[in-house]
DNA sequence: CGTGAGCGA
């Protein structure tokens, strides 16, 4: 059977709602009558060598991430977030550049692309607030 | 059911 391809497909269609879900009302046939939510999520656009990517494969691990996007650059850093409970890929992951060049041109390069069956999503990442409450953990610096 | 939006050990 080749269903893994139909639900490639089928999940890239689902996923083309990501970022324009102000168009994408399921509850309605057309944007005519928009809810008073007609603004979308502006991007968090803010220039970083932390690259954001969701939209991941479940099967698509850190080597797989740093090898799509190691073509648009050096990547330093690679990590698909995957649970430490369950141990199955959360879908997302970071992906470090050298510089904020490679990493622009990462986003621009395999945003919206497909990787393992699935289209993916590159974007800045966001500074993280403060290092989790872990108590035998060396400080922020690692990186 | 790893079921599908998201931001990390």
């Amino acid at each position: 059977m080749a269903m893994k391809a139909a639900t490639a497909a089928i999940s890239a269609n689902y996923q083309m709602c990501r970022g324009i879900r102000a168009f994408c009302s399921s509850s309605s046939t057309f944007p005519f009558n928009l809810p008073k939510t007609n603004i979308e999520k502006p991007p968090p656009a803010e220039p970083s060598t932390n690259l954001f990517v969701s939209g991941l494969s479940k099967r698509t691990t850190t080597e797989g991430l740093r090898d799509a996007f190691a073509k648009f650059g050096e990547v330093l850093h690679a990590r698909v977030m995957t649970d430490r409970v369950s141990g199955y890929s959360k879908g997302y992951g970071f992906v470090r550049y050298a510089t904020l060049q490679e990493a622009e041109a990462g986003i621009k390069g395999m945003d919206g692309q497909f990787l393992d069956g699935w289209v993916i999503f590159a974007e800045y990442a966001r500074p993280r607030p403060p290092v989790p409450p872990l108590n035998n953990r060396p400080p922020q610096g690692q990186w």
